[in-house]
DNA sequence: AGCACGCCGACT
DNA sequence: GTCGGCGTGCTC
């Protein structure tokens, strides 16, 4: 019996429309391309099954032309993983299917006189000794079949990529193939030449830098099975692999995991549901997890394995914290010719290490535009009272919660110690190089920060200079934290941690805790390293469990603290993007938004206790290239609940007013 | 997304 | 009078 007719993911904001087979009569099953009539163009598709009902509403059904035999078929496993992406992150199937798929043809002219993107005429990297703690998470790894996730917790140093480069040559011989995902910013030409030297003329890479052709080769490369092992960003996911038999996320906790345009998966977490799918275990790895994966490991949901000793049984650097309202009042009666951000105790360090010919780092994690408000002496920054997160300063003159838009007048003496002055938290990596460059006027400074480094390439150069000792001080913003790894590195100051801790976000915490351990686990690669931090706030738990060492400690009180706020991963959340080119109008869509939220909420008894909805909010940045733009944020018990709450919200209807559109974004983590 | 239709300003 | 601007709406 032949079906009556197909659904179709096509290149369309859709998730799939019903054709007829083609008149030859040919038929199709799940995951095969075909080529069918969209309107008036020709445009390519996907089968997802066979159906007999016709769609709702009166359609003259179109024939499908034929098969696409320019395409493979999608396997069934990862078939059912773009179904599940378009109904977790309520995104149209059709735009999700059209990226399994290479750029280019498979055969087209051939150009570019770029040099190959994987180099293979490099010296073999003969596999080492391993150590026991890397022996024993191996073993451990591979003594369960089918899928699992392991979350390979491991210090900075402990050798994590020498476990994963095992488990690979494990996967491997048995003829199978794997996924390796890192953040792209980590994805460098000597990150892929170590897998190319180990596992030579098998290794494919994929990331957003290449060329159409460069992805379009690798990705074939892959899925013809030519190639063994696939190193990529997360846009690496889609590359449908025929035979894995391992996925592999390093540094799972990294935010740019999250995509935060279009479809907006979350690497990891799609990763998961993928190796699900493909019965594979699955491998996170990191010096500081994530919460929401540290909670499923506690949780039983993954299996642990913690490696705690570094490699070379090398010291963990000594980290002093500077308490700068301290500073302030030392300084007040006996004034110093140091800048004001600077302490004694990190100029003393610095002298120190540049009398020695080392190196030295300043970190100044200075994010966006969006500006807490501190007191300089007691180091207060006010929260909102519903949301527990820092307020923003707006205008200079008011407070305002990105949230629930709770707003205080700013006011002029602390409310907190009644006698220093609230003022807005700002400091510029420029103005620490200009300071330094006087104080030290024979060092060689670089300088890292969004402004001073565009592209990949500069930031290699840089490092490339750092790591052959052409410079003495590096200035930077967090974008240099994670390629940190120069054996005459020996000092690394945190200029104002504060910063971090105060950036109006749940996980504000959470990265503040992960940056200073990742940093601090950076320096004296090779003999005793020293971590100066400073701060206004010296009992902040960031900066508490950074010193003691103590990652549960931190996990514990950070979970207790997103349980009694309703924040993931205790809860799970959305977040709803209004924007529009009108002020009033996009604000009243975003109030028409929560009035429909609440009473779909009303309407299923599921939902009362299950949900909550905060908003409409102004974004932080009320106006973005001319579009006024409002936010409402959804809490939930459960991830189902949730995803189905928002797809019955997103139904499209006439209440949107025109130009003014809605984005829903599950499990956020850009908070602006 | 892409490609139509549709209704208003500056061109031969 | 038309050419073309991109706002709006639909695709089985």
């Amino acid at each position: 019996m032949s079906p009556d007719s197909y659904l179709v993911a096509v290149e369309a904001p859709l998730d799939g429309l019903t054709y007829l087979p083609p008149a030859d009569g040919a038929q199709f099953t799940r995951g095969q391309s075909v080529v069918v009539p969209l309107g008036k163009r020709r445009a390519h598709g996907v089968i997802v099954r066979p159906v007999t009902k016709p769609p709702p509403g009166e359609y003259e059904l179109k024939h499908i032309f034929a098969s696409d035999p320019e395409r493979p078929p999608i396997p069934a496993a990862y078939m059912d993983w773009l179904e599940w992406l378009a109904q977790y992150y309520v995104y149209p199937l059709g735009q999700i299917v059209e990226s399994v798929f290479p750029p280019l043809a498979k055969e087209s002219k051939r150009g570019g006189r770029k040099g190959p993107v994987v180099k293979e005429t490099l010296a073999l990297y003969p596999a080492p000794k391993l150590t026991a703690d890397q022996r024993r998470v191996i073993d451990a790894i591979e003594s369960e079949k089918g899928f699992a996730v392991h979350l390979l917790h491991g210090v900075t140093g402990s050798g994590k990529t020498e476990v994963y480069l095992q488990l690979l040559e494990d996967v491997l011989r048995q003829g199978k193939q794997a996924l390796v995902l890192v953040p792209e910013i980590s994805l460098t030409p000597q990150l892929i030449d170590r897998f190319s030297r180990r596992f030579p003329g098998m290794v494919a890479v994929l990331h957003s830098h290449l060329t159409p052709r460069e992805k379009t080769d690798q990705w074939w490369g892959m899925v013809t099975g030519q190639k063994k092992i696939l190193i990529g960003a997360r846009s690496a996911l889609f590359c449908p692999l025929p035979d894995p038999g391992i996925v592999i996320l390093d540094e799972e906790h990294e935010p740019s995991y999250k995509q935060d345009e279009k479809l907006k998966y979350h690497a990891r977490d799609a990763a998961i549901v993928l190796a699900k799918n493909l019965k594979v275990p699955i491998v996170l790895g990191s010096a500081t997890p994530s919460l929401e994966s540290w909670n499923n490991a506690e949780s039983g949901r993954y299996r642990i394995h913690t490696m705690a000793q570094r490699v070379n049984a090398r010291e963990m650097p000594e980290i002093t914290v500077v308490d700068l309202r301290e500073q302030i009042r030392v300084r007040k009666d006996k004034p110093s010719e140091l800048p004001h951000w600077l302490s004694d105790t990190l100029y003393a360090e610095l002298q120190h290490v540049f009398a020695k010919k080392e190196q030295a780092a300043l970190f100044l994690n200075r994010r966006g535009v969006a500006q807490a408000a501190n007191c300089k002496l007691c180091g207060f920054a006010p929260e909102c009272p519903n949301c527990s997160v820092t307020l923003t300063v707006h205008a200079r003159s008011h407070l305002v919660c990105h949230f629930c838009d709770y707003t205080e007048k700013m006011s002029e003496v602390c409310p907190n110690c009644r006698e220093g002055s609230l003022e807005p938290l700002g400091l510029g990596t420029e103005k620490l190089e200009t300071d330094m460059a006087a104080l030290f006027p024979a060092i060689r400074i670089a300088r890292a920060d969004r402004d001073e480094v565009q592209s990949r390439e500069e930031l290699e150069s840089l490092i490339r200079s750092v790591e052959d000792g052409e410079v003495d001080l590096l200035i930077g913003t967090q974008m240099i934290a994670k390629g940190l790894d120069f054996p005459k590195l020996n000092l690394v100051g945190l200029v104002l941690a504060d910063l971090g801790f105060h950036w109006p976000d749940f996980r504000a915490s959470e990265r503040s805790f992960q940056l200073l351990t990742q940093v601090s686990g950076r320096s004296g690669r090779q003999s005793s390293g020293r971590v100066v931090i400073q701060t206004y706030d010296t009992e902040h738990a960031s900066i508490r469990f950074t010193v003691s060492g103590d990652f549960k400690g931190f996990c514990d009180q950070e979970m207790s603290e997103r349980r009694e706020l309703n924040y993931p991963p205790a809860w799970r959340m959305a977040m709803l993007r209004i924007q529009g080119p009108e002020a009033t109008v996009t604000k009243d869509a975003a109030r028409r938004l929560v009035q429909r939220a609440r009473h779909l909420q009303s309407q299923n008894p599921a939902y009362a206790e299950a949900l909550l909805i905060l908003g409409p909010a102004p974004a932080p940045l009320l106006k973005l290239r001319g579009q006024y733009r409002y936010q409402v944020m959804v809490k939930c018990d459960s991830s189902q609940r949730l995803g189905a709450f928002c797809r019955q919200l997103m139904t499209p209807g006439s209440w949107l007013p025109p130009k003014t559109k809605v984005q829903v974004d599950i499990d956020p983590f850009q908070m602006l």
